[in-house]
RNA sequence: GGGCCCGUAGCUCAGCGGUAGAGCACCUCCUUUGCAAGGAGGACGCCCUGGGUUCGAAUCCCAGCGGGUCCA
């Protein structure tokens, strides 16, 4: 780490006298102008703006924002539009934004594509997860919050590879005097800002960076973003990696705009700074009143919240202690005082969260950012029940909506709504759960053991401190383990990192990309090429052309099959990939390299993909028309005979729903628009329309290419027809659920459609054939025969008890003495329950019964023995059953069995006598 | 995407190889007519679907469908 030291020496801090200084309290290094004992930031020092704000005016959030942003335009930067909080929606290795540079990442940072502007500045709504527990209490921390930046992205003169930007346009000189004269113009004193040294590590990459304080608050970071993971390389940085220098450098800052905006007013917390109404009105709502004396212990004690950091002390109700020692209160009374304000800050802010979350479109679910936003609204309603506040939950998002800005605050509150009901069922489910557990060990005096909390938890979501109330109330102990959540973790065990060792081919990576020839014209289905290359694999070869017709598989379409030619030979093409940029044909045999082919690709095949997928282009465009615009796409799959469109939705499709898509669906085919295909600068279509273009994932490339159908425009690589009305209908087969979230919807378009229609007529008919009536009273007629079918059940029930009554009647007849009492011992080839039934009424007659039968293709069994009768039916049935091959048992009044030796039934009836008399003699 | 749990009467669930059960709700009668009333009787089940194991499956195994939950 020392070895960066030189990498802080900067020639703006020596011009300006700042000179390098180590905290008496903690030992890190930082920079300032004036000689200082520590770093500046708690628990070295207090806060030292509560009360008394450090800058020369107040600013609302809005106003800091938009002073920020304008500072920086007067610098020379341009001001890029927020990136939506789901960063999912561009990258895959995170679900949610979490910092501005996240929005380049990985593409613009790794020099494949520009950014939008270069340098630009930018206010990033960015969700924390991690700072969760923190939120509320330490009076600092936000789980949303937005990050101002200015970015400057440059690619050393030197490099080797080809960038998509080129040379410095400002570094770290430039970059720490911005930040003093922002905050120069905020009137702040430059002697009181200190630098501490702090190298960053994020996401494979690294680089010196300082963090800015100013009067005990951490106010930005200044980020050098200069160095990529490398076994090899020279730096270890404090994740124990190494690194070393990459082609590109980029300027990374992150200047916390609550944080600015609370320095400016100088509130006790941050949470009072930047949502004053929606705090004023849940303190309103709960009930809390403070006197002016309880005020001023608040305010004292905000000064000191700065310690306390969940993720950095050990034990919160200690270092609550301190605070109260200091103040000299006693830490109970604090802690009453303090606990439900913390609530309330930590309610504004989650609202915050989940308005940002679903109004860019996350929709809650099991998975993903769903399961995210899921926790996040039971959380928050568990702090609102908590301090009986009665408005909606749905309410308060939408407060935070509104003030966001967000259009589709109807869609957001209908989501909120639909999860606290299930938050609810979930509640009663549990708690039902739970009490019929808590009874079970109360009786027996145990406490519920640990395996039951945990699975408790894990496999029906009751947290362990509502197991243990409940448990209270009904007598029973429960053991909480201090360690609960790591035993669930071990629950899951360890999840393998699957590698996928990705052996670049050397000659595959000499030759130049294919070029794409059904982009030209996506309905021609013969050309011409030069085989450029063969390659022999197991089961075939790859053959590489410089251009094709071929479609490779990718983004949902599959592959198009077809033939290459030569004047000797034609060979089949099975399958067609893409692997860096080169379009690989497989084949059974090997055309010949240098050869001249002329390829013919199967038409019916291709146009049926295209028509399914202008078709799931047209379902989704139906589906977000009908449902709402939080609808996009979680995954698609083409084929020839049918598609699917898995959408995020927060409830099950209704059958009225998914008439209406097929409606609007049919129509827009009907209308028979144009489908177009254009490749702009992929910022400028990003700025215009959203990143809702990347429903199927997002491509690399400074251009990309769009399809357009009607007002739907998507990023996508696919081959599509020209017209709508080349798809000739669209009939949606079926829904069905994929995740909570996650509805897929089944379609067929043109022949398929067709095809699939009859193929339901058919069954149709067959039913209403089989019944013998028309198609149309298929319905009715099955509901009454199932009717009648069920009561002919009950009937046959009926009959069959009032036959076995008939049967034992006659039961004198053959009667057999056995000790004392009388046993029928008879044949007679009925089901089980017919055999039951009358040995049911024998027993009722005071007889035993041994009734064996032949029906259904084995022997079989029953035996029932009267209440005063000392003999064990399941020994009786246990020999009985022996004697043909197999088993039997069942209570002692009461048993059954049977074995597939049917022929030696008889021989084991006339057995049975003395089986009988034996058993009752032993 | 992975793990775990659950599908039985209208509802909530028990039963976990041997004749399908309880509470609530429902219907009839009696007793009362005071806030979850009491008593007697009654009706109500493709035990999610399809395979397999077994003499025998609601019960065990596999697959599917449906619901829930935890984790990444």
């Amino acid at each position: 780490m020392s070895e960066l030291e030189d990498a802080y020496r900067l020639e703006y801090f020596e011009e300006e006298g700042f000179t390098r200084q180590e905290c008496a309290s903690c030992g890190v290094h930082f920079w300032a102008r004036v000689d200082r004992e520590t770093c500046g930031e708690p628990p070295c020092d207090d806060y030292a703006f509560i009360g008394t704000p450090g800058f020369d005016e107040t600013y609302t959030l809005e106003e800091m924002r938009e002073t920020f942003l304008s500072f920086f335009e007067d610098q020379g930067h341009e001001r890029i539009e927020p990136y939506p909080v789901a960063a999912n929606r561009w990258r895959d290795d995170v679900l949610l934004t979490q910092a501005s540079i996240y929005d380049f990442q990985p593409l613009v940072t790794s020099g494949e594509t520009p950014p939008p502007a270069n340098p630009l500045t930018i206010s990033q709504p960015c969700i924390r997860m991690q700072d969760i527990d923190n939120v509320g209490k330490t009076g600092r921390h936000t789980m949303a919050f937005e990050m101002m930046a200015h970015h400057a992205f440059n690619a050393r003169d030197d490099a080797d590879g080809e960038y998509a930007y080129e040379g410095e346009v400002y570094w770290k000189d430039e970059t720490v005097e911005y930040c003093d004269r922002f905050f120069e113009s905020m009137g702040v004193d430059p002697t009181e800002i200190v630098y501490i040294e702090d190298p960053w590590v994020g996401g494979g990459n690294a680089g010196p960076a300082f963090e800015v304080i100013y009067r005990g608050l951490e106010l930005a970071t200044l980020v050098f973003m200069s160095m990529e993971q490398d076994p090899d390389g020279e730096y270890e940085m404090k994740d124990g990696n190494r690194y070393s220098p990459m082609d590109t450098y980029i300027v990374d800052t992150g200047y916390g705009l609550e944080r600015w905006t609370w320095m400016s007013q100088g509130t006790p917390t941050v949470y009072e700074a930047v949502y004053p109404d929606m705090i004023d009105f849940l303190t309103d709502n709960a009930g809390i009143d403070h006197s002016a004396a309880e005020r001023d212990l608040i305010q004292e004690a905000a000064r000191l919240s700065g310690y306390l950091d969940v993720d950095e002390i050990d034990d919160l109700a200690s270092a609550r202690a301190a605070v109260a020692d200091e103040l000299d209160v006693d830490a109970a009374e604090l802690t009453a005082l303090l606990e439900p304000l913390e609530d309330v800050y930590a309610i504004a802010d989650h609202c915050r969260t989940l308005a940002y979350m679903l109004g860019d479109g996350i929709v809650p679910s099991n998975v993903g950012t769903g399961y995210l936003a899921r926790m996040v609204l039971r959380r928050t309603k568990r702090l609102v029940d908590g301090l009986d506040i009665d408005a909606p939950l749905d309410e308060l998002v939408d407060m935070q909506a509104d003030r966001l800005g967000y259009t589709n605050r109807d869609t957001i509150r209908d989501m909120v709504r639909t999860e606290e009901r299930k938050y609810r069922e979930t509640l009663e489910r549990g708690r039902r759960k739970v009490e019929s557990i808590a009874e079970e060990y109360a009786e027996r005096a145990e406490p519920i053991p640990r395996q039951t909390l945990i699975e408790l938890y894990d496999s029906h979501g009751i947290q362990p401190d509502m197991v243990a109330d409940i448990a209270r109330d009904h007598g029973a102990a429960v053991d909480v383990p201090d360690d609960f959540y790591g035993l669930v973790a071990a629950r899951h065990g360890e999840g393998g990192d699957t590698e996928s060792a990705d052996e670049r081919d050397t000659r595959l990576a000499d030759l130049p990309e294919t070029e794409r020839l059904f982009y030209d014209d996506q309905e021609r289905i013969e050309f011409e090429a030069v085989v450029l290359d063969v390659f022999e694999r197991e089961d075939g070869y790859d053959v590489v052309l410089d251009q094709t017709m071929f479609y490779p598989a990718g983004g949902g379409q599959p592959a198009d099959t077809g033939t290459l030619s030569t004047d000797e030979t034609t060979v089949e093409v099975t399958d067609v990939t893409r692997r860096d940029g080169v379009v690989l044909h497989r084949t059974a045999d090997d055309p010949g390299k240098g050869e001249f082919v002329r390829g013919r690709i199967d038409a019916d095949r291709r146009f049926s993909l295209m028509r399914h997928h202008t078709a799931t282009h047209i379902v989704g465009h139906a589906a977000r028309q009908v449902l709402g615009d939080h609808v996009r796409q979680a995954g698609a799959q083409k084929d020839t005979d049918r598609a699917r469109l898995d959408i995020r939705h927060f409830r099950r499709v209704s059958r009225e729903e998914v008439k209406e898509i097929e409606r609007v669906a049919n129509e827009l085919v009907r209308d028979n628009v144009p489908v177009t295909q254009e490749w702009p600068d992929r910022h400028e279509a990003e700025a215009e329309h959203g990143f809702d273009l990347y429903q199927g994932g997002v491509p690399p490339g400074q251009q990309i290419r769009l399809i357009h159908v009607d007002d739907d425009v998507q990023a996508c690589a696919g081959t599509h027809v020209s017209r709508t009305g080349d798809i000739g209908a669209i009939k949606i087969l079926g829904t069905e659920p994929i995740q909570d979230g996650v509805e897929r919807l089944v379609f067929a378009a043109g022949e398929a459609a067709i095809e699939a229609t009859q193929d339901t007529e058919d069954a149709l008919y067959a039913a209403a054939d089989t019944l013998d009536v028309d198609p149309e009273d298929v319905p009715e007629t099955a509901e009454r025969f199932f009717q009648e079918w069920k009561e002919r059940g009950k009937q046959i029930d009926r009959l069959k008890e009032e036959l076995a009554e008939v049967r034992a009647a006659a039961t004198d007849a053959d009667a057999v003495d056995v000790g004392d009492v009388a046993a029928v011992i008879r044949r007679m080839d009925a089901d089980a329950d017919e055999l039951r039934a009358t040995a049911n009424a024998i027993v009722d007659e005071g007889a035993v019964a041994v009734l064996g039968s032949a029906a259904g293709g084995s022997a079989q069994f029953v035996v029932g023995v009267p209440d005063d009768v000392d003999l064990n039916a399941g020994e009786v049935v246990g020999q009985l059953a022996g004697r043909v091959g197999g088993g039997g048992g069942g209570p002692p009044d009461f048993a059954q069995g049977g074995g597939p030796d049917v022929d030696a039934l008889d021989d084991a009836l006339d057995d049975a006598p003395d089986v009988l008399r034996t058993i009752r003699n032993t």
